[in-house]
RNA sequence: CGGGGAGUAGCGCAGUCCGGUAGCGCAUUCGCUUUGGGAGCGAAGGGUCGCAGGUUCAAAUCCUGUCUCCCCGACCA
């Protein structure tokens, strides 16, 4: 049969829709920029869900849920918080429908006295809440997480990427001073690379945005960023210290040990969907999804190989046995037994559906007491003996999650340079990847830049040594090299 | 939101220029043969041609509107 995913050398945009679909992982849906997140895709989801869920709550975070409608007087409350989202925003302006012939239409009648704007983010009725629940230093820190959906009306979105609508977690901490809140800050990016590096084995840079890139209402945004695999940056993960921006829109006050009465410290973070289309960019490859194994809904498949009804039965009370120890070992391992399918079909899907390692059992490894062992990263294949399999693919599984991060760490640094003048700059962003130079410090250079080069900054990296030089546009005076790249 | 391309069976497409009542491959169902890298033969089922109007004796085909997707741009977490 033909192959159903494009190469990604001949269209990167098409084989990313191409693995989206053969990996069953969303659809679009009916309406403009909306998907539909098929069972793999939110199996995928659920399981960074799960990891990224313990790591909140072992940082000392609650789950809650806020409402998805925001009375649109709260948004206007932070003025620069409004002008960050004010021209992305779904409004609800009635409150049903009426019957007319041939269907329905909005009953005029049921006009709101005030819209309500679906949340593009949830600050605002937090922080509403949070007036409330805050009277004293003793009320202090709130630590909160939602996990919901929220909608931005985007122009052009793309599978994953960006949707109109998206699944996020959203934490938003109150604190007592400004310290602690920057603490915090940078503590919940520290969860984000680690989850990213440990779990996706995405390797990021993290970093802070430049004024222009920060999130509407911040002090400043912390911030995760990939490189894919086409050179194009992907910021993955947020992390905003707030100030007290909201504290001060919203009249937020605690009264301090000292008695005095004062503002409160704000922080949100934020990953989402997003994620996903990072993964998928990350270390796919031309078969298809490649997931890393701490994160595969299904670790290992095995595909049973037999011709006739007796091979059938003789192969899988021998596989039987395997697949339970393995199981065992809390490894997720499904036994594709269908009839319907040729083996040479079920390891092509497998392989779409990026399952991290497949095991294949036919009636000359039940006589000498062996399996075959295919790794979906590296598509190596080996005959194992059985005896022993289940410490054998545990150990292989960790080793592949290593070598996948290894390799996008491999990829991510050799496509990391330095550029020293605006024209070797031009010329390096060109070729895609990382670009470290150096910039002035105003919004007007890296408008300049944008313009001419189409790459932005991605952010100011944390934890660099300063190193002057000289901005590679206006030659002015710069105290570290940033780092610059084309984005999605 | 601007420019370009597309929407016909679950998926991928032909048919549209030149109007005559819809076809191919894969998938699905049944049968037989098959099964260590996307099986073969035979038979069967499945589509108000994105949607809504219009022109016409007759519309997938022509006209108008509209929705959705893809690429580029503008905008943007």
């Amino acid at each position: 049969m033909a192959k159903k995913i494009t190469d990604r050398s001949k269209d990167y945009s098409q084989w990313y829709l191409d693995v989206v679909r053969e990996a069953e992982l969303a659809e679009h849906s009916p309406v403009r920029g909306c998907m539909v997140v098929r069972p793999t895709g939110y199996a995928l989801w659920e399981n960074m869900k799960k990891e990224l869920d313990r790591m909140f709550k072992e940082t000392g975070h609650e789950n809650a849920y806020f409402p998805l409608f925001i009375p649109k007087s709260f948004l206007s409350k932070e003025a620069q918080h409004v002008e960050g989202f004010a021209k992305e925003c779904a409004v609800v302006t009635h409150s049903r429908l009426k019957s007319v012939e041939g269907g329905v239409e909005v009953d005029p009648e049921s006009k709101l006295d005030e819209e309500l704007i679906v949340r593009p983010t949830s600050e605002t009725i937090i922080w509403d809440s949070y007036r409330n629940w805050i009277q004293s230093y003793r009320d202090l820190p709130i630590l909160i997480n939602q996990w919901a959906n929220v909608v931005r009306w985007e122009m052009r979105t793309r599978l994953f990427l960006r949707t109109m609508e998206f699944l996020w977690q959203e934490g938003h901490t109150a604190h007592a001073t400004r310290e602690e809140a920057v603490e915090e800050t940078e503590r919940m990016l520290e969860v984000y690379r680690t989850f990213a590096e440990e779990y996706m084995a995405m390797p990021v840079i993290t970093g802070v945005k430049s004024e222009s890139e920060r999130f509407a209402g911040a002090e400043e945004t912390y911030c995760i960023e990939a490189l894919m695999q086409d050179g194009k940056a992907l910021q993955a993960g947020t992390s905003h210290f707030l100030g007290q921006n909201f504290a001060k829109a919203f009249d937020v006050k605690f009264q301090d040990q000292d008695g005095e009465h004062k503002y409160v410290w704000a922080t949100s973070w934020g990953v989402s969907t997003r994620l996903i289309g990072g993964l998928i960019m990350t270390h796919s490859d031309d078969n298809g999804l490649v997931i890393p194994p701490r994160l595969a809904p299904t670790q290992i498949v095995v595909v049973p190989i037999y011709r006739s009804d007796e091979q059938k039965s003789a192969v899988l009370e021998y596989a039987e046995p395997i697949i339970e120890s393995i199981r065992e070992k809390g490894i997720s391992i499904k036994l594709d037994d269908r009839d319907n399918f040729k083996p040479g079909w079920k390891f092509a899907e497998h392989e779409a559906k990026g399952i991290p390692l497949r095991i294949a059992i036919g009636p000359r490894d039940v006589e000498n007491g062996n399996l075959e062992l295919a790794r979906r990263d590296t598509l190596e294949k080996s005959i194992v003996p059985s005896t022993g399999i289940a410490e054998y693919v545990d150990e292989l599984l960790e080793t592949i999650q290593k070598e996948l991060f290894e390799t996008a760490k491999d990829r991510m640094e050799s496509r990391t340079r330095v550029a020293n003048s605006y024209d070797e700059f031009r010329e390096e962003i060109e070729k895609g990847g990382f670009i470290y130079a150096h910039w002035d410090g105003t919004p007007e250079t890296e408008e300049k830049i944008k313009e001419e080069t189409k790459a932005t900054i991605r952010c100011i990296p944390l934890n660099s040594e300063p190193d002057p030089g000289e901005c590679i546009v206006t030659g002015k005076r710069s105290e570290r090299r940033v780092l610059f790249a084309r984005a999605y």
